[in-house]
DNA sequence: TAGATTGTTAATCGATTAACAATC
DNA sequence: TAGATTGTTAATCGATTAACAATC
């Protein structure tokens, strides 16, 4: 099961944001036509996705939302919780520090890293900023798996390779560059520049 | 022409990111081998996606770094500035005003809204801070193109729908959300959590 | 039972990749 | 000329969609 593609995968998100979003509002059932109304995309495409991992509906009646969103939070491992690295703690960093939807949903920035002297001590929410020199032993004490980037384009690659070097395997970079990596870590990337800069293309 | 695959689309800002980058390290030629070792995709796929709107390079030397960045960017729009209006003035939106990256690629956000009267008057950069009332007047009358929306994620389908209304055609949306809009207007969505749980799947 | 919706198969659609003639 | 690299064609690969038997 280790070959279901990962453009499926990169949906479950969203499909676990829509279910959590049904919970809200007290709905117990639902439908792959009434996520696919809401996701904007078609409900056969949720069918064939959800099936790579099992069946989870039951005919005439759909899928429970709780039981559904049970299941995807396990498939992707997020029913339990992580501990996060931030590197870099500016404008950017502090603004990721204080946004309370990662600690909500299990993603907890335990510890932040920063080269400017006159921040170390400082602390977001109880949480430590220490030196860029620390990052090695602290990730390796912690076995800590998880890394956000947001420093300066010029220092991400090395910044990257020394999380890899501690034992990081997964980052999310807010860096504008593409990070040379080996293929056994995996990388997401934001950059608001390229997402409006795909947008003004349409834009006659 | 107007049949181009979006997912090309979405390419070329990350071509032309590397272009810049070469640009900056003073290197006058590229080729699409070199193209896709920095950005660890097929060069094949880099002269086709290129094929869609021209030719571009010179066989034997490949491609004029500074004539394919300008072609991208008249290609993008991007050889323009453009005015932004950020809707959320929190954390976040603070953040994103503060940001140094979008108006050095030609995105001024020239005009700021928020619901909470505290956070009126105040201006990030010297851009005004206005109530989202005024969204409907100053985007119609400034024809502002482009949004960026930092709002919780409770109120950002009916921010988003006021933005269309004024005339609004492209939205980056940090809520965490799926929005319902006509088809005429583009949107890109920001969700980090989305990102982190994407990755966390592979993580044993 | 009648109606609804699943999970899955097969068909369609589209994107990526390999290969190469053209040519700088 | 010899070497390199383009733009493009054709082949491959993979993802989406339509359709439907199974069944709640």
């Amino acid at each position: 099961m280790g070959e279901v593609p990962d453009i499926v995968i990169g949906r479950l998100p969203i499909y676990l944001r829509a279910l959590k979003h049904l919970m809200a509002a007290d709905k117990e059932f639902t439908s792959s036509q009434e996520l696919g109304r809401i996701l904007g995309i078609g409900s056969a495409q949720i069918r064939k996705d959800l099936s790579h991992f099992g069946e989870f509906g039951k005919q005439g009646t759909g899928y429970e939302i709780s039981y559904l969103s049970d299941q995807i939070s396990k498939i992707l491992n997020v029913d339990r919780d992580w501990s996060v690295a931030l590197v870099g703690f500016g404008d950017l960093g502090q603004a990721l520090a204080h946004y309370a939807g990662f600690a909500s949903k299990g993603f907890h920035i335990d510890i932040i890293f920063d080269n400017d002297p006159a921040k170390l001590g400082e602390s977001a929410k109880g949480t430590p900023v220490l030196d860029v020199s620390q990052i090695g032993p602290i990730i390796a004490e912690r076995k800590i798996r998880i890394a956000i980037i947001a420093v300066p384009a010029s220092a991400a690659q090395a910044v990257a390779e020394q999380l890899v070097d501690s034992g990081i395997r997964a980052i999310l970079s807010y860096a504008p560059i593409t990070l040379k990596l080996p293929e056994y870590v995996r990388v997401q990337y934001i950059d608001p520049v390229t997402h409006l800069q795909r947008m003004t293309y349409y834009l006659a």
